[in-house]
DNA sequence: CTTATGTAGGGAAAAGCCCGGG
DNA sequence: TCCCGGGCTTTTCCCTACATAA
C-alpha cells in the first residue's frame, strides 16, 4: 500500500516532468545514459529522456514540496505554462523552479553539501547521497515484481526487469543488433569503433573490456586456474580445456561428409576438408609453391630463410625441422626403433626399414614400361635409365607415372 | 646393391590465445 | 563478473617420397 502511493506519486511526478518523452527520443539518447555527465551533459539533459535514468526518490520530493512551500502549485503550473523564471548566468540554461535551478548551480559552484560520515565521500544531490548510503547500509528497497529480487536503486530494478520481459532498447546504428543494458551497448560499439581503451601494463597489448585484459594477465602471472578433472593438466583459459576434454571422451564433432573421417577440433576440420577443394591459401612469394596450412607454409619458408632452428648439441649440425633433427639424434644415442623380424636387423629410420624390408618381399616398386624390368630403389632404376637420355630429370618424368 | 643420411612436404592433434555476448 | 560458444593461430608430431652419399 506504501508502494503504490509511492508509485502514484512517482508516476504523477514523470507525467508532468517528461510529457512528451516518445521511443524515438529514447533512442537518441541512448548512448548519455549512465555516463558519468559533464556539465554541460547535465544542462542538456534538464528535460531529456527517462530511459535508464535513475527516478527521483520519494525523499527528494517531499524535500522539494518543504523547499517549494506554498508556491509549490504555481510552480507546478509552469510545467504545464512553460515559463521559466530562473536563469543561469553561467550557462544561459533557464528553469522553471527554484531548486532545480538551485541544483543546477551547484554544477558551476562545485558545492557538494552532503558529505558521508563512513567514506568522508562529498555529494551534490540529497538523491546521489542516500543512494551512495546504500553502499554501507546494504539497503535494497527495490524490488522486481516477477522474481522478487532486490535492488539498491530504481535503476537497477529497472534494467533487471529487461531480463522478464526481453525488451532492449538499445540498437547498434551499424549492424542492427539489440542490447537490453547501455553498458553492453557501449562495449559491442567497441567492436565498430576498434575502441580498445584497456592496455596490458606488463605487454601493451590492448583490450575491449577489462574482464578481457584480465584474463590475458594470467598469461603472464602463469596462473591456471582450470584443470582437466581426468588427467589433470592445467590451462589458463576454460575453452581450452574443454576442448581438450575431447581427447578423454572421444567425442569428434565435425565429421568429412566426402571422406568420414571425424575430428574434434573445428579448425583441423577445416584445414582438411581443404585436402577435397584443393583450396591452398597460402603461396610462397619466392618460389610460387602453395600450401594448404599455415604450419607447413611456415616451414617451407624457412627453405628460403635458410633459418634452422635444431642444432645437435653433439656435433653441432643444424636442422629446418624438428623430425629430421629428432631422427639425427638417433645416429648419436644409436636408437633404432625398427626392427626386420625376418634377419634381425634393426635400423633407426622408416624408410630405411621399408627398403630394407624389399629384400625379403621382393617389392620393386619403380617399374619400367619399356623393358619390363623392375627395380627396389630410385636409386637402382635411376642407373637403369642414365643410358637413355642425357636429360635424367624428363625420363624420370616419363616414367613416373607407370 | 644395401644402407645411412638429408631435404621437403602432407596431414593431423593439441594447445594457445582471443573475441562477442548472455 | 563469470561463463559460454566459437574462432584463428601456433606448436608439435608422425608419416612419406625422394635424393644422394657411403
Ligand atoms: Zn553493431
Ligand atoms: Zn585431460
Ligand atoms: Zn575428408
Ligand atoms: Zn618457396
Ligand atoms: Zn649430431
Amino acid at each position: 500500500m506504501v508502494q503504490t502511493s509511492k508509485y502514484f506519486l512517482k508516476c504523477l511526478f514523470y507525467y508532468h516532468l517528461f510529457p512528451f518523452v516518445h521511443s524515438d527520443a529514447l533512442q537518441q539518447h541512448a548512448f548519455e545514459e549512465e555516463e558519468v555527465l559533464t556539465d554541460q551533459q547535465v544542462c542538456n539533459q534538464e528535460r531529456n529522456s527517462s530511459l535508464d535514468q535513475e527516478d527521483p526518490e520519494t525523499p527528494q520530493i517531499k524535500e522539494e514540496k518543504e523547499e517549494l512551500g506554498s508556491s509549490q502549485k504555481g510552480e507546478h503550473n509552469r510545467i504545464h505554462t512553460g515559463e521559466k523564471p530562473y536563469s543561469c548566468s553561467t550557462c544561459e540554461k533557464r528553469f522553471a523552479s527554484s531548486s532545480t535551478f538551485k541544483k543546477h548551480m551547484r554544477i558551476h559552484t562545485g558545492e557538494k553539501p552532503y558529505s558521508c560520515s563512513t567514506c568522508e565521500k562529498r555529494f551534490a544531490s540529497s538523491s546521489t547521497f542516500k543512494k551512495h548510503m546504500r553502499i554501507h547500509t546494504g539497503e535494497k528497497p527495490y524490488s522486481c515484481s516477477t522474481c522478487g529480487k532486490t535492488f539498491a536503486t530504481s535503476l537497477e530494478v529497472k534494467t533487471h526487469t529487461r531480463i522478464h520481459t526481453g525488451e532492449k532498447p538499445y540498437s547498434c546504428s551499424t549492424c542492427g543488433k539489440r542490447f537490453a543494458t547501455s553498458s553492453t551497448f557501449k562495449t559491442h560499439m567497441r567492436v565498430h569503433t576498434g575502441e580498445k581503451p584497456y592496455p596490458c601494463s606488463t605487454c601493451g597489448k590492448r583490450f575491449a573490456t577489462l574482464s578481457k585484459v584480465k584474463t590475458h594477465m594470467r598469461i603472464h602471472t602463469g596462473e591456471k586456474l582450470y584443470s582437466c578433472s581426468t588427467c589433470g593438466k592445467r590451462f589458463t583459459d576454460l575453452s581450452t580445456l574443454k576442448k581438450h576434454k575431447r581427447i578423454h571422451t572421444g567425442e569428434k564433432p565435425y565429421s568429412c561428409s566426402t571422406c568420414g573421417k571425424s575430428f574434434a577440433d573445428l579448425s583441423t576440420f577445416k584445414t582438411h576438408m581443404r585436402i577435397h577443394t584443393g583450396e591452398k591459401p597460402y603461396s610462397c612469394s619466392t618460389c610460387e609453391k602453395r600450401f594448404a596450412s599455415s604450419s607447413t607454409f611456415k616451414r617451407h619458408m624457412r627453405i628460403h630463410t635458410g633459418e634452422k632452428p635444431y642444432s645437435c648439441s653433439t656435433c653441432e649440425k643444424r636442422f629446418a625441422s624438428s623430425s629430421t633433427f629428432k631422427r639425427h639424434m638417433r645416429i648419436h644415442t644409436g636408437e633404432k626403433p625398427y626392427s626386420c623380424s625376418t634377419c634381425e636387423k634393426r635400423f633407426a629410420t622408416s624408410s630405411t626399414f621399408k627398403t630394407h624390408m624389399r629384400i625379403h618381399t621382393g617389392e620393386k616398386p619403380h617399374s619400367c614400361s619399356t623393358s619390363e624390368k623392375r627395380f627396389a630403389t630410385s636409386s637402382t632404376f635411376k642407373t637403369h635409365y642414365l643410358p637413355f637420355s642425357e636429360d635424367n630429370r624428363i625420363v624420370k618424368k616419363q616414367h613416373s607415372l607407370n
